[in-house]
DNA sequence: TGCTGGGATATGGTCAGACAAATAGCAGGT
DNA sequence: ACCTGCTATTTGTCTGACCATATCCCAGCA
């Protein structure tokens, strides 16, 4: 009687899913078990092949199971803490707190890319950039400091933007819907401008997150944020 | 015949994926787009539903797609950069480099929960904890510091262990398998201990990540990780 | 004008059957 | 002892049919 929950008349893959987490959790399959195989499960379970396998499929996603064909579905000997993180647009991230958002022009200039840039964006030597700095606030207060250099080879149009009334992720989420990406997380000391811009001492430890996006190959810009004092990315699962 | 790519015999739900993410990078569905349904895709494609319906479910998932019964499929409007970061053991983490693991035990002691800890853990005052501090090296250079508080009410055999040739972190997997996981990456300045561990100034930044661990609602442990200078957490997708 | 109920419709999920692809492990040869 | 090729097994995926569920939208009513 050890699963009436499952004599159910309904039984998804997400009561199958549950049912196997917990058996793992329980120890009845300890770290690198070997579990029976889906046809088997299905039986068990009285569910299609096909149900059980969404379950499993998942949990592996998840980090829980590992599988091979012909070798079967173990349980992974070390779990992966895999972390996820949603990394929305500052406007909306300030906004969902309830706080007000500000945004402030720092600077804006146009330069021939630095030889650091050259490589992390693999440009042409003398390639022309948009570098701008700003400043997101969340009620009034310095939120996150934000250093981009745009790619006007690939971006020609951004040239004649202002972006003094709104920040250039906005803009470039319209130009370059979606795109390959490499985020870093770090931490840096602040430097002089941004210590400034985010009310810090020199040298303080920063929140620091580098992201560069590239589209059909092609390098469309790199953005360095530093974050007020004391922030933190949170996640839970 | 702009399609000779899906005309061919075996179309799969990642060549569906593809051209669904190939004509919102096109442009030609931007974003806020109302996709066409299930159905006419399938027909479109000439696969079946239940193929078009496992394609759109990931790239929703990936955060290219929303998606709403009878309101239909629509192209984010402002993309979730969704970021996963996997979090092995520092044993592999270091060993997949090619480098050498070492570990080194700095400090045992138990002691009475401190205030800050008995409100991360939800403990009840006056519990008992386990508090090791250690060392974890790539190539005989520090690499990580690790500070680590274990609830002894909920792992007893916790006390037994010596921990001086190996991590807690590893005793624990085997301790308790899976469980309910909150992360933070932060940016904080090197206090004493762990600048002089791992070879930095006082008050340098390190890149720190804490985690807090439950397991059937009780808290297990708490850790908080310092990296070596200049180190940084990266994903590309 | 504003509210309410119901029907149409899009996605969500299940199922049984079929075939594909990978590969562990065995058998047989050198 | 070592290699090599076969085969049975397991997962991976697709299909087409079906029912479930959420909810947009409109018609009808107050």
């Amino acid at each position: 009687m050890q699963m009436n929950d499952l004599q159910a008349d309904k039984v998804s893959f997400r009561d199958v899913k549950a049912e196997i987490l917990k058996r793992i959790t329980d120890r009845r399959w300890g770290p690198g078990a070997l579990l029976p195989g889906e046809v088997d499960l299905a039986a068990e379970f009285q569910v299609a092949r096909a149900t059980v396998n969404r379950a499993m499929r998942e949990l592996t996603e998840e980090g829980i199971l590992e599988r091979r064909r012909k070798a079967g579905t173990r349980v992974r000997s070390s779990p992966l803490r895999a972390a996820r993180f949603e990394i929305p647009l500052v406007r909306a991230e300030i906004e969902a707190t309830g706080a007000d958002y500000g945004y402030r022009l720092l600077t804006r200039g146009v330069a021939v890319a630095p030889v650091e840039m050259t490589r992390r964006l693999s440009l042409p030597e003398g390639g022309r950039l948009l570098h701008l700095t700003c400043l997101h606030l969340a009620n009034g207060l310095p939120y996150q400091h934000e250093e981009r250099w745009i790619n006007l080879a690939a971006q020609p149009a951004a040239e004649s933007e202002d972006f003094s009334q709104s920040g250039p992720n906005e803009w470039l989420i319209h130009a370059v819907p979606f795109s390959e990406v490499e985020i870093s997380f770090l931490a840096t000391a602040a430097a002089g401008g941004v210590a400034q811009a985010l009310g810090m001492a020199k040298g303080e430890p920063v929140f620091t997150v580098e992201r560069t996006t590239w589209w059909q190959g092609q390098a469309i810009t790199h953005v360095r944020l530093s974050f007020a004092r004391g922030h933190r990315m949170t996640t839970r699962y």
